[in-house]
DNA sequence: CGTTACTTGCGCGTTTCGCGCAAAAGTGCA
DNA sequence: TGCACTTTTGCGCGAAACGCGCAAGTAACG
């Protein structure tokens, strides 16, 4: 504090005691470093278009990474008919079980449903299933392990092949890129069906979770087998007719209102 | 919109659409709900201090879980310690390597310094670790797997121990409850000591990231075993003699300025 | 039906913000 | 060293956002 340091050192300096304290005012700031709160303001509004804060009133914090990645991009359409499915999804789970959750923002949903629970086991393959629940103390988090995809912030391959051959689940609740009545589940490659077909085996009931955008469509070519008997969750936006073509095949149908 | 909603659902509303869109300002909002910017106002004050929002200029964001999470709790206290700590660790890391990054708030900050990197690959059983890198596209992600400890925010348990016999690394950086000279490593149970160890067998190079706080302390009564050969890295808060007595015992330190 | 608790809109004074301008400090080059 | 150029800083001012109190309106409950 006796001497001035270089705008570059100050800014840096802000970003620190933002993420120490969480929060830093504009007064306490000037004050700290012997300038104005103009020049604060100013730095405040370089760090905040540069993402690195958040602006508050009077003053600025830290946000954490995962939230714009996760929910920035993706769970933006959607959110109402996400969230109505994994409160149903989340209703059929009951103490003690042993729950399979894929990786994806509907399953992500789900696993903030199961936060305040308490003997339940959850076995994933998703980084924001594992954070929904890095801090529900009563809740046992398994991960299954493998490399992982930006794009969908899910893990895949060996490890998690592996993984999965040592475990089974009472459910397993998968999210999907589209789902078809001939075909199953669409995903962009064959590695990430192959590890559905694993995840769906190893479950005793099989749920898949897929919005109304998500049915009928087919915009990949790796399907995955589906098992003889299946739960396709849904939201009230999906047609009709689609939905009795699904129950035409055998397949349980839940529509949940949004 | 055409029908006024209750207090509870507009909140409720409010709380959706922050986490759908990231943010809400409150004109948006007034407008959107039909309602006065004091009313808003009044139910943005009222969220936040539930902490289900985080209040900014002009309206209001989400704020994920992981903030509280992993910085709220621990990573308070050291920032600056652990910054530099990070930053030398990251100058060691070369193109095309392959390194082993253990839980920690420290190789979280080591992780956050990878992110713009591209030809490399991490292999993790640390959650902050793979939330910093869930985005960094150049960056090959391998986790491996395990029993989530909601205290560290790690990964511990057979299926870690199963994937990690199934590689190596170049380079395995470590974090420490605790550090010795005559024992080495200190952690809460022999769960994570084992794995710790295993990590060490897995790489060619092993640094252990420590910052002053941690030198010479003994909170439990787990030890993990140290290679011939290990590099302690801290900051210049350690006492001269502390480290004096590793390098007599022949480890490598270094001592970074914060 | 009356009481109670809650919610809403409006007005007001206060705090904070953002922007423009000119002085000061830092940077690079001959 | 000296000079031209860029960056940074302080200050003033109008605009925007904020919190608070009050009175009217609305839902909840016995």
């Amino acid at each position: 504090m006796s001497d001035r340091l270089t705008a570059r050192d100050r800014r840096r300096a802000i970003v620190d005691m933002a993420w120490t304290d969480g929060r830093a005012g504009v007064g306490q700031l000037a004050l700290h470093f012997g300038v104005t709160e103009s020049t604060i303001r100013r730095d405040l509004a370089l760090l905040t278009s540069q993402g690195q804060l958040a602006r508050t009133y009077g003053g600025a914090m830290a946000h954490g990474l995962v939230f714009e990645a996760s929910l920035g991009q993706r769970s933006r359409e959607g959110f109402r008919q996400k969230q109505a499915i994994a409160a149903w999804a989340a209703g059929q789970i009951g103490r003690g079980e042993t729950v399979l959750l894929d990786a994806g923002t509907t399953t992500g949903q789900l696993a903030r449903e199961l936060r305040d629970r308490d003997q339940l086991t959850v076995v994933t393959i998703g980084l924001t299933v594992l954070n929904e629940l890095a801090d529900a103390d009563g809740v046992d988090v398994l991960c299954l392990g493998g490399r992982l995809r930006h794009i969908s912030q899910g893990l895949v391959g060996p490890f998690a092949e592996a993984a999965l051959e040592r475990i089974t689940a009472d459910r397993a609740f998968l999210g999907a890129d589209a789902v078809t009545v001939e075909n199953g589940i669409c995903e962009a490659n064959l590695e990430q069906t192959r590890l559905k077909e694993m995840m769906m085996a190893r479950a005793e009931r099989v749920y898949v979770l897929a919005d109304a955008s998500k049915l009928g469509r087919r915009p990949f070519h790796a399907w995955a087998r589906m098992p003889p008997s299946w739960t396709l969750v849904t939201d009230d936006g999906a047609p009709p007719g689609e939905v009795e073509r699904f129950r035409a095949a055998g397949v349980e149908v839940i529509v949940t209102e949004t």
